[in-house]
DNA sequence: CCTACCGATCGGTAGG
DNA sequence: CCTACCGATCGGTAGG
C-alpha cells in the first residue's frame, strides 16, 4: 500500500482487527452473493447451484488475495470474531444446503444427503483460489460452468 | 514434542529445512499410494478413481496435521525445494489425469477434458483436511465412497 | 501518514 | 537435549 506499517495503527486498533475486517468482509460477499439464488425458489435447483458456483468463483476472481487471507487465516481469528465469522459461513453453507434439499425434494436431482453434496459443490468451489490465474486461458465463468456440468452429470458415460 | 525450540537445530540445519522435512514426506505419501493404482491399466477407470480417492483420504486422515502443513505452508519453501515439491505434486495429479484419460479412451467415461476432471476429483481431495475429524461419525473410506458417487454419478435424477 | 522508539518474540549459535 | 545468549524482526505507541 506504500505506507509505513507502523501508521496503519491509525486505522486499526490491532493487527488482530486487521484480519477480521478482511476476513468479514470476504465472508460477506459469500453471503450477499447466494442471497438472491438462495430465495429464487421457483426455479431449477440444477440452474440454482450453478448460479451459486458462477457467484462464488466471482466474489474469489474479483477479490483473489484477501479471498486467499479468508480461506488460509480466519482460524488466526480470536474466538469472538472467529464465531462471528463461522456464523456467517454457516449461514452460507446452509444457503447451498437447502438448494439442494429442494432439488431432491421436487425429485429433480436424485435422492443424497445434501450435507454431503453441498460439501462437494463448496470444495471445488473452495478450493479454486489455490489454482486460479486472472491471467490463465478460462474465466471464471466458464470454470463454474466445467465444473457444475462434472458436479450435476457426473463422469460416467451414458 | 516437549522438547526446547533450540534443540530442534541439532536435527535440522534451519526451520526452512524442517519445513521442507514435513512437506516433502507428505508428497512422497501420496505419490507412493497412487502408483499402483496409475499401474493397474487393466481395472475400470471408475473403480480407480474410486480407489485414488480413498488413497488419498487415507493419507490424509493419517497424517492430518503434517498434511494440513503441506496444504497450507507448501509456498513458503524456497524456491529450489519448492521446485522439487512441485515437481511430485505435479507427477501426483499427472497419474488422476492419466486414469481419467483411460476411462475416456475405453468410452468408460463420457468425453471431458481429463485436467478439468482431474481438478475436480482433486478439489474435493484437497479440501477434505479442512473439515475431516477423526472423531466425526464418517470414516475417511465412507466419505470417499459417497464423494466418488457424486464425482461419479452426478446429481441430477435420472 | 511519518519518525523514533520500546519490549517481546523469533530464528539460530555456543558450549556443555 | 539443555541453558544462556545474540541480533533481527514484529506488534504497537508517542509525538508530531
Amino acid at each position: 500500500m506504500g505506507v509505513q506499517a507502523a501508521s496503519l495503527y491509525a486505522h486499526v486498533q490491532s493487527k488482530e482487527e486487521l484480519l477480521f475486517l478482511i476476513v468479514d468482509r470476504v465472508a460477506d460477499e459469500f453471503v450477499t452473493a447466494i442471497v438472491p439464488i438462495a430465495a429464487d425458489r421457483g426455479r431449477p435447483a440444477a440452474q440454482r447451484l450453478r448460479a451459486a458456483l458462477h457467484a462464488h468463483l466471482g466474489v474469489v476472481a474479483r477479490n483473489l488475495t484477501t479471498a486467499t487471507v479468508y480461506f488460509h487465516d480466519w482460524r488466526a481469528c480470536d474466538p469472538a470474531r472467529r464465531g462471528a465469522i463461522l456464523q456467517k459461513r454457516d449461514r452460507y453453507e446452509g444457503a447451498w444446503r437447502a438448494i439442494i434439499a429442494d432439488g431432491v425434494d421436487s425429485g429433480e436431482l436424485g435422492p443424497c444427503d445434501p450435507h454431503a453434496a453441498a460439501r462437494g459443490w463448496l470444495s471445488v468451489a473452495n478450493w479454486f483460489h489455490t489454482w486460479y490465474r486472472p491471467e490463465g486461458p478460462s474465466s471464471p465463468g466458464a470454470i463454474a460452468d466445467t465444473f457444475a456440468d462434472l458436479l450435476l452429470e457426473g463422469l460416467i458415460s451414458r
